[in-house]
DNA sequence: AAGCAGTGCGTGACACGTCAACTTCCCCGT
DNA sequence: ACGGGGAAGTTGACGTGTCACGCACTGCTT
């Protein structure tokens, strides 16, 4: 086998269950404030986000998929939800006819343009107001960075 | 309504955005590596340490439910599985009679013992070996100054 | 003692994510 | 032109998390 295992430091500790600790509670009050004010799950607001940021308000499913970095089944299944709930549509691609469109509806647009201004209320409130400009920073360096990392392999 | 909404700055959304993504990343993966090794999920890995730590390898349910920060029956559930599996069992409490232990059993003790090390190196691998140690340190009191902010209010 | 609000925990129904298998179609080599 | 490997997307089964509710018990109040 391998050599002695080195164990995690006081400070290696922290930083790893914190982060888990600290994504739970923010996605969990961040979620809550969206589904009772809104009835828009968090995945439901990055998904709306996503397609309304793209031209026309549509996107290839893979694409989707790679911008939000989920696996396409779960696209798959979360789209056949939101279909369900009128938020969006699927359509055929003509080009590739494996293919298919993502495409908000007027009803998703409407949902994301009210849900907006209090999702960003929250993450002020449950996240940034607590850190300095200089943390905010460097979180958004260490993310980038261990994203790159693992992406990069496989 | 409130006034204006005050969007968020490049950065600002870098970190939100990029601190999801990571935690995703990183689950998935050491989830992964647990689930494939040793027929553990990351959350059945919390669970054993948490108990192993305690004296006797006994918890309250309550208890273990707040250092986990997870809901009653969620841990209810998980419990549940726990138990069919053999890696925990259920034992009635004599103080109140309502309540109940829970308690490693010498396979949950040995599943545990068997994948700590491989754990430990998936943080490092994943997570740690990418990041200066001072990035670490700051990254644990940003959560830490979250996760306390956080749980003051309500 | 009797009654009753609150606590500790379990359960069932449902939303969500993953995996493996399947369908349909593209594209490339021969 | 055709045959097969591979890509796009869907589906069903299963494990997991949440919510609402229910049961048993406690401890307080009277």
């Amino acid at each position: 086998m391998s050599a002695e295992t080195r164990w995690l430091t006081m400070t290696e500790e922290r930083a790893w269950r914190g982060l888990l600790r600290m994504h739970d509670l923010l996605v969990n009050r961040a979620g809550r404030s969206m589904q009772e004010g809104f009835g828009l799950s968090a995945t439901d607001y990055t998904v709306l986000a996503e397609l309304t940021r793209a031209p026309d308000g549509r996107l290839r499913i893979q694409e989707l998929a790679q911008l939000l970095g989920w696996e396409k089944s779960r696209v798959s299944h979360h789209l056949a939800r939101m279909v369900k709930r009128g938020l969006v549509t699927r359509e055929e691609c003509a080009d590739d006819r494996r293919g298919a469109f993502v495409v908000v509806t007027p009803a998703g647009r409407s949902a994301i343009t009210a849900a907006a201004p209090r999702h960003v209320e929250d993450v002020r409130r449950y996240f940034l107001d607590h850190l300095t400009p200089g943390q905010v920073t460097l979180l958004a360096e260490i993310a980038d960075l261990v994203i790159e990392k693992n992406d990069e392999d496989h």
